[in-house]
DNA sequence: ATGGTCGGGCTCCGA
């Protein structure tokens, strides 16, 4: 079962690099990021021409979540709890064979410090109470997304280039890690533990020819998805076609 | 070296 994360920079200016990478990649699962679209300019059609089913939470302009299956999208939950006043379209999560499964668009948090940065570090207490409660369930599940978060200096082509940015903050870090700790596993790293994974360039200064990128797109484990574990990688190649999203897709694979 | 380039939606915001 491969299940796939991916910020797709609006999914309707990506339909063609999704609708061939679905096909090419066969995905079992895609969580996506920054649909940049509401709700009815979901471009559902072109999807379930791939024989791809979606459930998404939209929003005009920014953000944007969904998840996209072969098989059925079960137990549909839209919002991150904790904070009925978070109008910002940033979460879903539901089952796909088994599977409980999450979409995440982690807050940037720049400019930092400031009242972006300050939203940030609130929605991680919040996804930190709410995933000690997913753990919880002992069942398999895969917290997928863009969490905005290079949770070392492995995942940064530059430290110094970066200094002062919400992705590499120590708070940010910090709260990276007591997600983690609660018993979650970064399958990405789990299964390179070493190598500089990007899975995200900057479009200026040509920061993908010289793979001046960061890991900021992750998927953690439960420990009941986590031995199912085989594989896990980026797939570098959408990111090198014209008019890319700035992000490419990361995917782990579990057995069964 | 505080620039550069995208996408959305409408003269600038967010990343």
């Amino acid at each position: 079962m491969k299940i796939a994360t991916w910020n797709v920079n609006s999914v309707r200016a990506r339909v063609p690099h999704l609708v061939a990478w679905l096909g090419r990649f066969a995905p079992d699962v895609v969580l996506l990021q920054e649909l940049k679209c509401m709700d009815a300019d979901f471009p559902m059609m072109e999807i379930e021409a791939t024989g791809y089913r979606a459930s998404f939470q939209g929003q005009k302009s920014y953000n944007g979540v969904a998840i996209l299956a072969r098989e059925a999208i079960e137990d549909v939950v839209i919002g991150l709890p904790g904070d009925p006043e978070d109008a910002q379209a940033r979460y879903i999560e539901a089952t796909v064979s088994g599977v409980r499964v999450a979409s995440i668009y982690l807050p940037n948090g720049n400019p930092n410090p400031g009242p972006k940065f300050d939203y940030k570090l609130g929605f991680l207490a919040r996804l930190e109470a709410h995933a000690r409660g997913l753990l919880a369930l002992e069942r398999p599940v895969v917290l997928g997304g863009d969490y905005n978060i290079c949770p070392t200096e492995t995942d940064v082509w530059d430290e110094k280039a970066m200094a002062g940015d919400a992705l590499i903050d120590p708070l940010s870090r910090a709260a990276w890690r007591r997600i983690v700790n609660q018993g979650w596993t970064d399958a990405l790293r789990q299964i390179h533990p070493q190598l500089r994974l990007y899975s995200y360039w900057d479009y200026f200064r040509d920061r993908f020819t010289h793979d001046h990128g960061l890991r900021i797109d992750h998927l953690l484990l439960s420990p009941q998805a986590a031995d199912r574990l085989m594989d896990a990688n980026v797939d570098r190649s959408p990111r090198g076609l014209e008019k890319p999203s700035d992000h490419t897709p990361a995917w782990v694979e579990l057995r069964g």
